[in-house]
DNA sequence: GGCAATACGATCAGGGCTGCAGGTTTTATT
DNA sequence: AATAAAACCTGCAGCCCTGATCGTATTGCC
């Protein structure tokens, strides 16, 4: 057929059109490999699988990622990027009165197949180096950001870096084991609520703790009386 | 090499020699694929790898367990009973005031080789859903027994079953959330006494006002003020 | 001692997965 | 238009794992 030769031939600036195709195809291999991970789970999850979800041929992805290993480190590295954004759009929106809106938006968070994949990945780095030299230094920054961003919302933290670390890691805790504890059947669905209630109430008492610790350094170097 | 035959006859009652080796065997199969779920994870361990571990022949393996599904299933019974036998004896040993002691004893578990082995086969489970058909009533199992163990020792929740749901909720979930979230790095390892000691606290507490309500209801159906 | 059953061992064929070695098509540059 | 480079596809060889078959040794029963 000639005359096909009709696209456009711009040397102008701004993303080649290979750089566009080359990008979307990698997101499309990596969404699949983390839509494989929460259907097949780690163990199950297969170059095949992968190339065959993303509707990819083998060829292609081996192009993009060099081997299987490849495509998961940059699977996690993904994962860790809409985790941020995700922390990030909730702190945001966030009113400061509501402590338990953004309890109920985190737990959301944790439900999401985002979780779950990440999950997998994390099991898997458990008894693979590799993979855990990869997650180790990025769960480190969505700790560190997690920090920073609470103590931008809740500026009376600040003097109460106990409680505030306490409050913390009580979220941390108690999220992932909402979430491992309804995968596990070790809880009944119904009492999720009343978990995340209590985790709420505990997070008042500990902001209310701090409050009065930051008035009372204030006034004097006081030391709080037990 | 005749006269070799001294070897005992008896036809004498009690496990015959065979069952002795077959259970002994078995079991060092079984023990050797919990060590390498610890070892390598759900996704890395093969019967070979088990067998080896064994210091047993494929063969010998595959004779006691048809295939490497049958030994996951074996293996996932034989890590329940484990896990009830632990949780019995923690109730027997038990001396009624020491709610941390309690505590303390639970997270050990949680932190047990025995646990991470229980976890991988739970991920597994996941999107197996023969492994989930054999380890969900063994789930059931636990809770119900736990449940029950929980009110010979504590008579007060009796009467006070809100309280109870959550104090039992609360501590599978941050026993489960504590174990995961150091696996992920989520917390550092340095806040896990501070969230025990917490979940200590939030019991004694539960325990109060169920003992509150019990007394409450004893005189006259007054409920309790909020 | 003889026979059956059980426990165990060595070997093999088949299947799925991986990684790579070639090609073909599309895009960018001149 | 010509050339290079990047994106993409097809097919193959090798590997590990699995399940099965056959053979051997031990044990139980008579």
């Amino acid at each position: 057929m000639p005359g096909v030769a009709t696209k456009p031939r711009r040397t102008s600036e701004g993303p080649t059109r290979q750089a566009i195709k080359s990008a979307t195809t990698r997101a499309r291999i990596i969404d699949a490999t983390i839509r494989c991970l929460v259907k097949y789970g780690y163990a199950g999850t297969t170059t095949l699988k992968v190339a065959e979800e993303a509707d990819v041929s083998r060829g292609a992805m081996m192009h993009h990622f060099d081997n299987a290993a490849a495509l998961m480190y940059a699977t996690a590295e993904d994962l860790h990027q809409r985790r941020l954004k995700a922390h990030v759009r909730r702190a945001r929106e966030f009113d400061h009165q509501q402590t338990g809106k953004l309890v109920q938006q985190s737990w959301e968070q944790f439900r999401s197949p985002n979780f779950i994949a990440f999950l997998e990945l994390a099991m898997a780095a458990r008894t693979d180096e590799h993979l855990a030299a990869i997650l180790s230094p990025l769960q480190r920054e969505y700790r560190e950001r997690w920090y920073r961003q609470a103590l931008e919302l809740y500026p009376e933290w600040e003097s109460a870096s106990d409680e505030f670390a306490l409050a913390f890691s009580l979220s941390q805790t108690i999220l992932h084991g909402l979430a491992v504890a309804l995968l596990t059947e070790s809880i009944k669905p119904e009492m999720v609520e009343a978990v995340l209630r209590n985790l709420e109430r505990q997070i008042r008492e500990l902001r209310a703790a701090a409050k009065a610790r930051s008035l009372a350094s204030e006034g004097a170097s006081v030391p709080a009386p037990a």
